[in-house]
DNA sequence: GTCGATAATGACAATGATTGTCAAAAGCGC
DNA sequence: GCGCTTTTGACAATCATTGTCATTATCGAC
């Protein structure tokens, strides 16, 4: 073939920084920033640009294998998921995560979209709550 | 009554600036980030400063008047929408946005919520595809 | 209508996450 | 082992959003 066309079977290097990243992310619970990854990599020795670690984080997105999440808050949170489509929902006090599966939201969302005659359809969807221990706190 | 404790009954007055936000909300259709509203009003003469843009606006999301929606692209977009609970099917490539309502997805989501014992609960949810016109055009 | 207290405004700077850049270094196929 | 190609990483750039604070307009009472 064209060397200089990668083409879409390009499978990513292994490189160290990536198996870095992943295994930070399959070793920690709940959503993270970036900057926190970065933050948890150097403490563990390992050498990760910043740069790298949003890059990587991207592809991994982009792959599937992990979980992005915009809050209110504006950073992107990360988090190693479980494999399949879900939703999560969030305590907006402590920030606990829930993941939670609604085929029927699926569904409904894949009908209405169809409904309006429109293709290739993905949806969000995050939950906010106060969960029960921060609820009896205040 | 004490002057100097505006308690929570205090309304937010009514600035020229106020109403002329509302106004372009109210005339334009689709999503708008504050920038371009920014921009619309300038287009009409009227003398808004930007960060007066940013703050009327949270401020009228606060209260429920609008919308806000904050796409992959990284701006928050605002739009006024019908006073009801719904959710947007947006199509990702022109930006056409439809009002869709789903009374179950209201109710799922507090299902789910309750059995995990969160109260206070509140959702977001967006369903992005491509519209018929530009499935046609690619 | 006028006055005074108070909240809103707006120009500007500051913030802070994310992205772009490009030379240097590593990985993969042969 | 070799060479090409991708990835990395330090730094700068970008850009939306928020903070600051003196000025101004609004509201409510008189």
């Amino acid at each position: 073939m064209n060397p200089t066309v990668p083409s879409e079977t390009g499978a990513p290097r292994n490189t160290k920084q990536r198996s870095a990243v992943s295994a930070v992310l399959a070793e920690t619970e709940g959503f993270h920033s970036a900057q926190d990854l970065h933050a948890m990599l150097r403490d563990r020795g390992e050498r990760v640009g910043l740069t790298t670690v949003y890059r990587t984080l991207q592809g991994l997105a982009d792959a599937g294998e992990i979980d992005v999440m915009r809050p209110p808050g504006g950073e992107h949170l990360y988090r190693r998921c479980s494999q399949g489509h879900h939703h999560h929902l969030v305590c907006r006090s402590c920030g606990r995560t829930v993941e939670v599966a609604g085929p029927a939201v699926e569904s409904w969302a894949d009908k209405v979209a169809g409904q309006h005659g429109f293709v290739d359809v993905s949806h969000t969807m995050e939950i906010f709550g106060t969960c029960p221990e921060c609820a009896a706190k205040s």
